[in-house]
DNA sequence: GCCCGGCATTTGTCCGGACAACCGGACTTC
DNA sequence: GAAGTCCGGTTGTCCGGACAAATGCCGGGC
């Protein structure tokens, strides 16, 4: 008694296969990270198309070597990103697409060089002094207490895109204006060991005053954006309090989010 | 030979102890999530203080009677919305507070009413044309094809806040007038089974036409935020694809942010 | 007194397996 | 023809264990 011929399959052919994905065991990179590396590579060049479905856990990680668990941690990390779907009883399906980033804790300066714009940095006052009502109160220190205070002009092309106040706990870092003028703030903390894990915003607009119209070359009472953050760090502290104009005529806010599932 | 007496413990007592955790193994909650969840309450009461350590994650589960991975993942839902940080060869601490939501996709509907404010919504147009090709262009859809078009005025006690004006490619859901000023439309799309998953936002600013400032009791010239977001379901197709208009002098977004690690 | 290496502690990564819940389609039944 | 039922396939949850890597502390050596 032979065996009846397998039914031709439903299921398109797992796409993963043309992918030749493999990982190397000797780096010590993790494994669940080289493989959504490579899936999301696949992704973005467009190898996975949005819409097909990834073949199953189970097979795919036989094919690999690795374990379920080491796939599904790599699967996962994408789904949290917003680049995978995931349906029990379907599959895994690739997004159709539109994802870029759900919005970082991004610094003005970075994503102006992103966005190729070649960012130009003027520091107008760098000072330190005794912290305000609502200084003390946002970076949650002593009213009083020692705080920079930086005042700067950002450019991009020659033209005035923002004017950046911030105030930072003095004794946090150590801030020279050459500095200042060569990077991002955030870059400076980041390199000053400091760990940027939470911050709240808040962004509304409101009509510019005569000197705030002056400093960023708009016509007097022009609509402007604000933009109000506390950045912490990962042990809770206030590392930054900034308040923040923008050129309503030239910038706004662009960002991606992702609904909690 | 007796045991020499302990060392004293120089590690703080484990506050996780007196906390009376435990899981219903006949729930069909998975038990990670009713972890996670009774962490969670214990922080937002303050019964876990900020900057404390949990007790290893060994031993919590010897415990609770649980694997160490369900534990891990527990924590790890918590740790990715930003309330705990954990630090190999230490520990894991809880976020210095201050953390309340890291952003969600919001419906000004839902915000104004979660803030007590009793919203209201005054439907102005809700017609079906064909679509313009900006809008063709934002919905993926061919130009010329149907979409329902809607503008809202929404009130909170009783004065403006904001002009909406939506599109929706035709067919997606029943949209009548009466249901919009009941409740908010991602309200109604999730009623309709449609999952949203992410949303592509521009925030800006601008002053006010003659007309717009009319709407929204504003005088002339006024600047007011300006919001362009297209939202897509799980299967990446656009199901909405709005241009808002907010009092500036009334109105500003706040948002939490987390950075990833 | 100061520096450095070793050690205990804790989280990070990975494995292999098991069963449950869910989805979609095929099949049966009315 | 329509509705209900069964079944294969897939992800979701959970377990127990093992070793690696990072951190902070203590003691020993200089």
């Amino acid at each position: 008694m032979t065996e009846p011929a397998a039914k031709p399959v439903k299921r398109e052919v797992d796409p993963t296969l043309s992918l030749h994905l493999g990982v190397d065991r000797s780096s010590p990179v993790p494994l669940y990270f080289q493989l959504s590396q490579q899936l999301e590579a696949a992704i973005e060049r467009g190898a996975l198309t949005p819409g097909s479905l990834l073949g199953n856990e189970i097979e795919l990680a036989g094919r690999l070597g690795l374990s379920r668990p080491t796939v599904r941690q790599a699967i996962q990390s994408l789904v949290d990103k917003g680049l995978l779907v995931r349906r029990r009883g379907v599959g895994t399906q690739v997004v159709h697409s539109q994802v870029k980033r759900p919005l970082e804790l991004s610094s003005l300066y970075d994503d102006l060089e992103a966005a190729g714009q070649r960012p130009e940095t003027r520091v107008l006052r760098n000072v330190v002094e005794p912290a305000s009502a609502e200084t003390a109160a946002a970076l949650g220190v002593a009213e009083g207490s020692d705080v920079h205070l930086i005042e700067r002009l950002r450019l991009a092309h020659g033209e005035p895109m923002a004017y950046l106040r911030n105030r930072i706990p003095a004794g946090l870092l150590g801030l020279d204006s050459e500095r200042l003028e060569a990077t991002g703030l955030y870059r400076l903390m980041r390199a000053a060991g400091i760990t940027l894990h939470s911050a709240r915003q808040s962004v509304g607009a409101r009509a510019a005053t005569g000197e705030e119209a002056g400093l960023l070359a708009e016509p007097d009472g022009a609509p402007v954006l604000t933009m109000r953050r506390t950045t912490f760090d990962d042990t809770g502290r206030a590392v930054e309090y900034g308040s923040h104009l923008y050129r309503a005529s030239r910038y706004s806010f662009e960002f991606q989010l992702l609904v909690r599932p």
